[in-house]
RNA sequence: GCCCCCGUAGACCAACCGGCAGAGUCAAUGGAUUCAAAAUCCAUACAGUGUGGGUUCGAAUCCCACCGGGGGCACCA
């Protein structure tokens, strides 16, 4: 700070008069002082099963943790973090348990990025990336078991992720049982004969590779070659869940394709049941079980099966609205299907109508075309398009494949067309089409000409195209079943039992949930435990872990032009040659394998760091079962209860990537008995977030925030020159940063902390203001003004213990209020309560006495750790407060001797009355007609009604 | 287009099961302190709850419609 001589000896004069008044450079000595106390005496360490203190009842909280960016924290980040310190600050009062730590998600491209630039290596940037949050986080007063703090880069995690990946890729999901299993059993069923292999031989006539091809197609985590969304900008494939509504990468922006590509997946799909059911028995906000819930997409509905005519096979269809099949015209198959190719005829049918033989490179009809060659033709357009390109262009294209396929119920031949308006990755990647009741299908068919038949009579006046909604069906005929006049419930009823009888069908539930793809072409992730042989994947045995990341020269992907959709990807990993070619003896003697070169994605690590937290140095175990159970648990008093975290605190943005994919991971683990806990995260609250403003200029160049002034009209300016108000995130592009490192210098970290709990509740979003941060700081002043004196540093409480009622009162609803609002992380009225204490306190005038400052200065401990520890000290306690009992208010100050009553007439207020606190509502009746101003206004008239509401008010009605 | 959340003094926010619109903070205004300023302290004022209807003795709170803001999903058969 600089500032010039003659204010510095000011300010000297003004310290030597009150060298102990609470200013910014006596907080951060005070604040230095505790943190070195805290973490010298290992105060927040929280104890593990067993150990001493571990008797208390458990608290398990937890942090989203950060991934550590370069450019450090800014007041937005750590409000979770405060709030989650605060509760659990305030339950280690009321005598708990409470285990908080943080950790950080290491892996990640930033710091990849960094290191193609520069050279430097990801590890050592994001090793000073994680130095720099700790620092930052320290000083902010958390109390966090820093024992346990954990980052998803550190060798002695990722073995245990890697050990995680064998177990998934060691399992299969017995859909009887409905839970994984170890792969060993189903091998062992299989050799037994207790299940036979899809082709019906005997397991003891199958080579070995065929043995390992039929177990691998079962495992959770498997290689496949599916469509995958290949982003040639960034040089990877990414999962659906980082792929925006508009086609392109979460991260850069870049447009993204749908490939064919050999990659890992993981097979959520399974699980879909159960993540969706299991929701409700979650303590979760709505809006994320709704958004989880929509994105596993569950549909009831019924398959249907189609002969084609003249092929050897059938189509499957599934659809959400069997009662039309009547009305179903033709059918569609999605471009990337794998039948497409065994039901193309070698000419197109008689009359075939030139609109669907597919067009030429200048789209004008092509009618010599075979159709094999108009499908290969459509396919490619296809598979060139972006997502983008199917976003934006929702005209209906596709081509005929010249088959017919038969409606199983009424025998017509209805012509079979390859569209990409259907998904390969939905259903069976085939529907078909009742554009009488679908709107897609009803504009296909305009385009195609082809028939519509309705099935559902739409109401009187229907101007509209397909008709989606209920009404009576209709045309829906044949001579074994009619469905004419019933509604769509019953019709679907009625259609399913049919189709099931005659074997051409049957009812089934269906979700939007696809697998998720798991290996991603990067050199900053988790390296994957499996080699390669001639024939497939083989797993390395836990005594190979961990699998460490080779140093290598150029960690850079290769990338492409980012609409390059024709080109591979091809991971860093891959060039480190020494690294990939390894001879090892995994049980048959010495050979030659490779390793994967692809990398885990940046979600494997937050799959289960907060498993690790819990027992965080232990070689055996990823996490050992008895400390899982002593804090993860189920409850067994709250029925239905599946255990995990007792609150998870972050942000909304990961309502459904990281919440989805840790619940999968974990109910894994529960279904090998790994865990004990159904869920990770019993409790989820999701907090707001800190915004600011930003300023433009005249150009349109962000200008330095804090230098912006408003002027008295309304309006702001940067020196002198007006400029433009936006209102967003915090960030250095927009030169609106602010730091907690800047705030604990301004003021200290109590007031930044308060300050950051009093703007709201923590679910509330708020704007932040440098400008409003003095507000916190004097509150604290105050009340380290009414119990320490400025001059000598002396406790100024007295030991009379004499209060006064009014006094008595107050601090008893205060106690009892903050009580509550804690529990609720209502911090900002437990504050204001505090505060209303404080200033009562003040007023008053006399010293404060001791049996008041004591539970003061304890109540204000969550919210500002630092000052409350000293003045509990001063108040000549030895210990620190962490542990002390939190206040209990006594129930006799919390009723008041007098209540005043007012007194409405007609609704409005127009009078009041003071009466004892015990009088009935007669006496209260007769009170208040008594009052002069009301007796007034009845003039002697009986009122209509007279309403007491005991405790709050009289209403009489004339 | 569909779904979810939110609209209260100039700003951020309180108000429990429908019961006096105000706990707290900033800013504003007046005053004390000061040679002056900063800092500090004391005091004051400020909205009838986005709009329009409904239910009720009584609505910020419950219901309906609309307006505004934020978020999610969107060719998912």
């Amino acid at each position: 700070m600089s500032t010039d001589t003659g204010t510095e000896t000011r300010e000297q004069a003004r310290i030597g008069d009150t060298p102990f008044r609470y200013g910014a450079e006596l907080a951060e000595e005070i604040e230095r002082r505790w943190q070195d106390r805290w973490e010298r005496e290992g105060t927040f360490q929280a104890p593990n099963p067993g150990e001493p203190g571990s008797e208390r009842a458990k608290v398990y909280l937890l942090d989203m943790f950060p991934y550590p960016s370069g450019s450090g924290l800014h007041v937005g980040h750590p409000l979770g973090f405060i709030g989650t310190d605060v509760l659990g600050r305030y339950l280690r009062m009321t005598g708990h348990n409470v285990l908080h730590a943080m950790g950080f998600d290491a892996f990640g491209l930033p710091a990849e990025q960094y290191a193609v630039q520069t050279g430097t290596h990801p590890r050592t940037t994001t090793e000073a990336n994680v130095a720099r949050y700790k620092a930052q986080l320290r000083r902010l007063g958390l109390a966090h078991d820093e024992r346990r703090s954990v980052a998803t880069t550190d060798v002695d995690f990722y073995r245990w992720t890697q050990w995680i990946f064998l177990k998934i890729y060691g399992s299969f999901y017995d859909a009887q049982q409905r839970r994984a299993r170890p792969i060993e059993e189903l091998e062992a069923e299989y050799a037994a004969g207790t299940r036979s292999s899809p082709d019906g031989r005997p397991w003891g006539e199958l080579s070995e590779v065929e043995r390992r091809a039929l177990i691998d197609s079962f495992r959770l985590a498997y290689v496949t070659e599916a469509p995958v969304n290949w982003c040639p900008g960034l040089g990877t494939v990414l999962a659906n869940e980082e792929v925006t509504a508009d086609g392109r990468s979460e991260r850069g922006n870049f447009p993204v394709f749908r490939r064919n590509l050999k990659q890992w997946m993981m097979r959520i799909t399974v699980y879909a049941d159960r993540l969706a059911a299991d929701l409700d028995r979650l303590d979760w906000p709505d809006s994320v079980k709704a958004m989880q819930r929509n994105w596993i997409g569950r549909s009831e509905g019924a398959r249907v099966r189609f002969d084609v005519v003249g092929a050897p096979v059938g189509i499957e269809v599934f659809t959400t609205r069997p009662d039309t099949l009547f009305g179903a015209t033709y059918m569609v198959l999605a471009p990337e299907h794998p039948l497409v190719d065994q039901i193309v005829p070698g000419a197109w049918p008689l009359d075939t109508d030139p609109r669907w033989t597919g067009s030429d490179r200048s789209g004008r009809p092509a009618p010599d075309q075979t159709p094999a060659e108009a499908v290969a033709a459509y396919r490619a357009t296809a598979a060139r398009k972006s997502e983008l390109d199917r976003q934006e262009n929702k005209d209906k294209t596709g081509v005929f494949t010249g088959a017919l396929a038969v409606n199983p119920v009424n025998g017509q031949a209805i012509p079979v067309f390859v569209a990409d308006y259907v998904l390969m990755g939905y259903g069976t990647g085939a529907i078909m089409a009742v554009p009488g009741q679908d709107q897609r299908d009803w504009d296909f068919a305009t385009a195609f000409g082809l028939p519509i038949i309705r099935t559902v009579a739409p109401p009187e006046g229907w101007e509209g195209e397909a008709f989606t909604g209920d009404g009576p069906a209709i045309n829906s005929h044949n001579d074994e079943i009619s469905l004419d006049g019933l509604g769509v419930i019953e019709a679907k009823r009625g259609i399913t039992a049919w189709l099931a009888e005659k074997g051409a069908g049957e009812s089934v539930v269906q979700y939007k949930l696809r697998d998720w793809l798991f290996s991603r072409q990067r050199y900053w992730g988790e390296p994957f435990p499996i080699v390669w042989d001639e024939h497939g994947p083989i797993p390395l045995p836990d005594g190979q872990l961990p699998v460490e990341l080779p140093d290598i020269a150029d960690y850079a992907p290769k990338t492409y032009a980012p609409d390059a959709a024709d080109t591979e990807p091809e991971p860093p990993l891959s060039r480190a040659a020494d690294w990939v070619n390894v001879k090892l003896d995994l049980g048959d003697g010495v050979r030659s394998y490779r390793r994967e070169t692809n990398t885990m994605p940046q979600w494997a690590g937050s799959c289960w760091y907060y498993l690790r937290y819990l027992d965080p140095h232990d070689d055996k175990y990823f996490c050992a079962p008895e400390i899982e159970q002593y804090w993860m648990a189920r409850d067994p008093s709250r029925p239905g209860d599946p255990g995990g975290v007792d609150l998870y605190v972050g942000g909304v943005e990961h309502a459904v990537l990281h919440l989805l994919y840790a619940r999968f991971w974990h109910k894994v683990l529960y279904d090998l008995g790994e865990v004990s806990s159904e869920e990770p995260f019993r409790r989820l609250f999701n907090q707001g977030y800190i915004q600011a403003y930003a300023y433009t200029d005249a150009r349109g160049s962000y200008v330095p925030a804090e230098e912006v002034v408003e002027s008295p009209d309304g309006g702001f300016t940067w020196n002198d020159a007006p400029v433009s108000r936006e209102y967003g995130k915090m960030g250095k592009s927009l030169r609106n940063v602010v730091t907690p490192d800047e705030m604990c210098e301004r003021y200290g970290a109590d007031t930044f902390r308060l300050y950051e709990m009093s703007t709201g509740p923590m679910e509330v979003s708020r704007p932040w203001s440098t400008r409003d941060v003095v507000g916190s700081q004097r509150f604290l002043q105050r009340v380290w003004r009414n119990l320490i004196d400025e001059t000598t540093g002396a406790s100024r409480v007295s030991d009379d213990d004499r209060v006064e009622p009014q006094t008595l009162r107050l601090l008893h609803r205060t106690i009892a209020g903050v009580h509550t609002d804690f529990l609720a992380l209502h911090y900002n009225t437990a504050a204001a309560k505090l505060i209303e204490l404080n200033n009562h306190l003040t007023k008053r005038g006399a010293a404060v006495p001791r049996s008041v400052a004591e539970p003061l200065v304890l109540m204000l401990a969550p919210l500002a750790p630092h000052i409350a520890e000293e003045l509990w000290s001063r108040l000549g306690h030895d210990a620190t407060l962490a542990y002390a009992q939190f206040p209990i208010a006594d129930e006799r100050w919390l009723v008041a001797e007098t209540v005043e009553y007012p007194i409405q007439v007609n609704g409005k207020v127009r009078s009041r009355v003071t009466v004892p606190a015990n009088a009935d509502g007669d006496a209260v009746r007769v009170a208040a007609l008594a009052e002069e101003k009301i007796a007034a206004v009845l003039d002697g008239r009986p009122p209509r009604k007279v309403i007491v509401v005991p405790g709050r008010l009289v209403n009489v009605v004339v």
